[in-house]
RNA sequence: CGCGGGAUGGAGCAGUCUGGUAGCUCGUCGGGCUCAUAACCCGAAGGUCGUAGGUUCGAAUCCUGCUCCCGCAACCA
């Protein structure tokens, strides 16, 4: 059955530290693209995410800097919007997990789940900290491996040998926090959500996901899940993060990644809510069967959005689990991992800032790491904006526009594009156009967006084929109406971009406002050609000056880029 | 045998499920054009599809073994 309407979200981003192009390609630009596709196609949809506030990290990086968690997380939230906001990634609600109507809805589930027996308690043994006095996730201890010796083994896996580490038994354990030796075991007592209870209820619905899921997701799932479901903690004894809403567990709080799937949810909630809707977020959008529900995420976010979030909600009743996870591989640069701390880093908001929204829309959209890990390169990057999107996209609309202004600035008659849709080109763009679509449909969005550059490249081919700038100096009319066509394919690429690249597609229908609507806009985006017909009408004249919409990338700029990365 | 992914002309990738003369973008070389952002168009060269076997009339594609690379992925997020 065709789903009416669309929900989607994208990975909360942590807010414990700068947005680079790994997290911008693993669950945000082809979020966007994707809704972006939905809305044009008129379809109802919903772009859903948010901060991730809470945790251990940010408690400790914010002490660290000696700020108040709250003011530490509300500058790293402000700070996110802005980059999203310049790469064009537009969120309907963007909220946080550390807001009060979150720690509501969040609340709501953990008791639901509770009083359904989906949570109870169990004791484990936990390293803790006599000098910072904190209670010691795995991560945050080092020591000895007690199966290889290799002295750096961390608290959950030895690098070296590859053995699962359980931390109590590392020989001269080490608080990363504080350096401190001084550790204990300690028993205590968590609440853990009862996975192992849902087995049969998750396998049934994830079985039915094999055919359509990427196999970059299933099989890793499958092998995970097959046997059984392990029972998970999800609460922490720590200062930050939502209460336990339960009697005598004082100093206990949800573990972040309890509280931070259901954000998705919360923030939907709160946008109907201040957007004034008469919709209710879970009988109209998460408990909707007509709804498509696709999570964004990266690798790393796996086992969650497939997993445990999915089992909440079906355990709890309160939204569907969801429908797609299209989850991305790792984006490398210039083919080693991004890491801040050596200075092979790039820094998202910096770069925008520098070559704007278009050109590493477009590089990070061909480059996705769709089905294997891939690489960001400077020299890649210049060669592709400049060979592809200036010099097939941006040449082809500034050669056949300019050459039309030139020479028919009293505008172009509307006989001149009179049955467009039933020529060759016409049909050709149709299809073309219904391709992208259906690309999109199935979220393969590097597909889609060479696509886009095949139909750049057919509308060059036309207009050298035609040759225009020969043909006016013999037949001025039967010049006039291949620019008309012309034309009519800068239009079309316009919209075929829309979700692509905005920013350009609005500079291209720029050029036709006033003669198309953005109802028009949306049928040729879905291949209605002969909606050009009603648009063209009363013919064409290209009011505003052409300007060159694609500027090129020079060699020095990107030389500097390659030395800042050397250092 | 921890798990999953990957290995295809100089570079980056698609094709593998559903076997049938190996495709795309960039780069290189040759030609054409001059409307345009030294752009555009046409043509060519370049690959025994990681490796060793097997199945088959036929394998990049299916099966088995091996090598190398990436990641760590259910108590960091």
């Amino acid at each position: 059955m065709q789903a009416k309407k669309y929900l989607i979200t994208s990975a909360l981003p942590y807010a414990n530290g700068p947005i680079h192009f790994g997290h911008m390609v693993g669950a945000y630009l082809s979020a966007d693209v994707y809704n972006r596709h939905r809305r044009l196609q008129g379809q109802e949809s919903l772009f859903i995410s948010g901060s991730d506030e809470h945790g251990v990290a940010i408690m400790l990086n914010a002490k660290k800097a000696g700020i108040p968690y709250q003011e530490y997380v509300d500058k790293w939230h402000k700070e996110h919007g802005e980059v999203f906001d310049k790469y064009g990634v537009k969120f309907d609600f963007f909220g946080q997990t550390s807001a009060d109507y979150h720690a509501e809805e969040t609340v709501k589930w953990f008791k639901v789940l509770h009083d359904k027996e989906y949570i109870g308690t169990q004791d484990s043994r936990q390293l803790y900290c006599n000098d910072c006095h904190n209670h010691l996730p795995d991560r945050f201890v080092e020591g000895t491996c007690y199966v290889c010796d290799y002295p750096d083994a961390r608290g959950d896996e030895c690098p070296n040998c590859g053995e699962f580490i359980e931390p109590a038994k590392l020989k001269n354990p080490v608080c990363k926090i504080c350096s401190s030796q001084n550790i204990k075991e300690v028993s205590v007592t968590q609440y853990y959500l009862l996975l192992s209870k849902f087995h049969k209820e998750y396998r049934e619905w994830f079985e039915a996901k094999k055919d359509s899921w990427r196999k970059t997701v299933w099989p890793f799932v499958d092998s995970l899940t097959k046997e059984g479901l392990h029972d998970r903690a999800i609460t922490r004894d720590l200062d930050w993060g939502i209460d336990v809403p339960l009697p005598n567990t004082e100093g206990k709080k949800l573990y972040v990644w309890f509280d931070a799937p259901i954000g998705y949810v919360s923030n939907t909630k709160k946008y109907l809510e201040d957007s004034g809707s008469q919709e209710d977020y879970l009988k109209d959008w998460w408990q909707n069967e007509d709804v498509e529900l696709s999570h964004f995420i990266g690798k790393d976010n796996i086992i969650f959005h497939t997993i445990i979030f999915p089992c909440m909600s079906m355990a709890s009743g309160f939204a569907k689990a969801a429908d797609k996870v299209p989850a991305n591989q790792f984006l490398n640069l210039e083919g080693k991992q991004f890491s801040k701390s050596t200075g092979h880093y790039v820094d998202a908001l910096d770069a925008v800032n520098e070559f704007g929204q278009d050109a590493l829309r477009y590089y990070l959209l061909t480059i996705l790491p769709e089905t294997t890990d891939s690489s960001f390169s400077w020299d890649q990057f210049q060669a592709k904006v400049n060979n592809e999107l200036a010099n097939n996209i941006g040449n082809f609309l500034n050669r056949c526009l300019k050459f039309t202004q030139k020479n028919w600035s009293e505008g172009l008659p509307a006989s001149c594009f009179a049955g467009f849709a039933d020529s060759d080109e016409g049909k050709l763009i149709s299809s073309e156009l219904k391709e992208i679509n259906e690309h999109l449909d199935q979220q393969n969005f590097r597909k889609g967006i060479e696509k886009v550059m095949a139909l750049g490249n057919k509308a060059n081919n036309y207009f050298s084929e035609q040759a225009p700038w020969a043909l006016i100096k013999e037949d001025r009319d039967k010049a006039a109406i291949v620019l008309a066509q012309s034309s009519a394919y800068a239009l079309c690429l316009g919209a075929a971009m829309a979700p692509f690249l905005p920013e350009l597609s609005s500079k291209i229908l720029n050029h036709f406002s006033g003669i198309i609507t953005e109802d028009q806009v949306k049928r040729l985006y879905c291949g209605e050609v002969t909606v050009l017909d009603e648009v063209f009408a009363n013919g064409h004249i290209l009011s505003i000056p052409v300007d060159a919409l694609v500027p090129k990338i020079l060699d020095e700029v990107i030389a500097s880029k390659k030395d800042v990365l050397k250092t």
